[in-house]
DNA sequence: TTAAAATGCGAGCGTTCGCTCACATTGTCT
DNA sequence: AGACAATGTGAGCGAACGCTCGCATTTTAA
């Protein structure tokens, strides 16, 4: 399998100078990875680019893995957060109105800086995040697979959670493929509109 | 960017004796790659398992990207082959049914050797064949495409290039995702029901 | 049979890069 | 002011590994 290294960081910074470090160094991270790509990323170019001394990195980063797992880490945590937010938010909502907002939530979602995000998504396995993903992606999924429970009457479907795992599966994987292959498609609107048709129809909600 | 380093092969082997060397050593990657990962993958220790020496290697393939490279191109390949083929007899049937069709195609591509396909799925883009998996993506997307095109009016549909876009990316991902993340899914055939309910309720087939 | 081509071999060269360590500087506390 | 902790520095060590090259063996063809 993969070599598991140690991706915990090493120490805490303490003073506010040693934060400006290590706040430093994940935006360093972050402009490599995008610009040489993971083999390409070198400690000390990361270092350099962070303007800050090779020792000063090894100093709260045991291993260039532990780099991009720290930084994969705040991209799903910030990510996730504004998912499952909204998600509780938009329970209350008619259900064919909250399709559309999800719909759109996750493409927004995949907006923001989408070539990180690309990056990021790319070295998931290789840095061992893959179960954190796999966690959060089990909490969307009983959210939603709750959300049709709870709504079943109204719905065409048999098992709740067969269907959230289509639902959520489709939904990630519409916007995901936009946007790694054709970006343009984010800004179609007609996109959006199709996606959330393709919800309502597969749950019997559409009215035409 | 990503290192891309060229790719080509390096020597087209003439005799018997060196197209058995070259078999071996794309066997021996694959098996390496899914055991070690593309990261603990090194040339010599793929020639070890080749049972062939680390500079018969390099008289076949330039780099070790070359090495993946060319495995992934044979994957690729293969499974395209099948699904185009069976893509263009689905084509004569109702529509219904061609939906069940190409759901259970695409889960019969992603059993063959899953662990190799995952493995290789995950390298894709560090390897520089993502044009070439874009180009065959392209290809399903125009298929369908022209299928949905051609029977527009026993569909619900408007856009048959934005609905084959939708289709391509829905059942491609929860086949996908499934094989990844859940792969008892594969083996049960309400996925196989549901997707396929997805599918003719988008196109509005459906019966029930 | 024999020359040339094709193929196979593997010790080891050269480079890259992750990472340490001994020391310097800055901040905190009393 | 002095002491101790926290933080910062960067030359360079060591190991890994991609890849070459000179030579051995097998196959082809005349």
């Amino acid at each position: 399998m993969q070599r598991q290294t140690r991706t915990a960081p090493r120490k805490r910074p303490r003073q506010e100078r040693s934060r400006a470090t290590v706040d430093a160094i994940l935006s360093a991270t972050a402009r490599v990875l995008v610009r040489h790509g993971y083999d390409d990323l070198t400690t000390n170019a990361v270092a350099t680019a962070a303007g800050v001394s090779i020792g000063s990195l090894y100093q709260y980063f045991p291993n260039k893995t532990a780099l991009v797992a720290a930084l994969l880490d705040r991209h799903i945590e910030d990510m996730n957060a504004a998912v499952l937010a909204e998600l509780t938010r938009v329970a209350q909502l008619p259900l064919a109105e909250a399709s559309r907002c999800v719909v759109e939530l996750t493409i927004r979602a995949h907006a923001v800086d989408p070539e990180l995000h690309r990056v990021l998504t790319e070295q998931v396995p290789r840095v061992g995040k893959l179960a954190r993903l796999r966690e959060l992606d089990e909490i969307c999924h009983r959210m939603v697979a709750g959300l049709l429970a709870a709504r079943k009457d109204e719905l065409a479907i048999r098992d709740p959670d067969l269907a959230a795992f289509v639902l959520v599966s489709t939904i990630e994987a519409i916007v995901h493929r936009a946007a790694l292959l054709y970006p343009h498609r984010l800004r179609d609107p007609r996109l959006i509109d199709e996606t959330t048709l393709l919800v309502t129809r597969y749950l019997g909600l559409a009215a035409n």
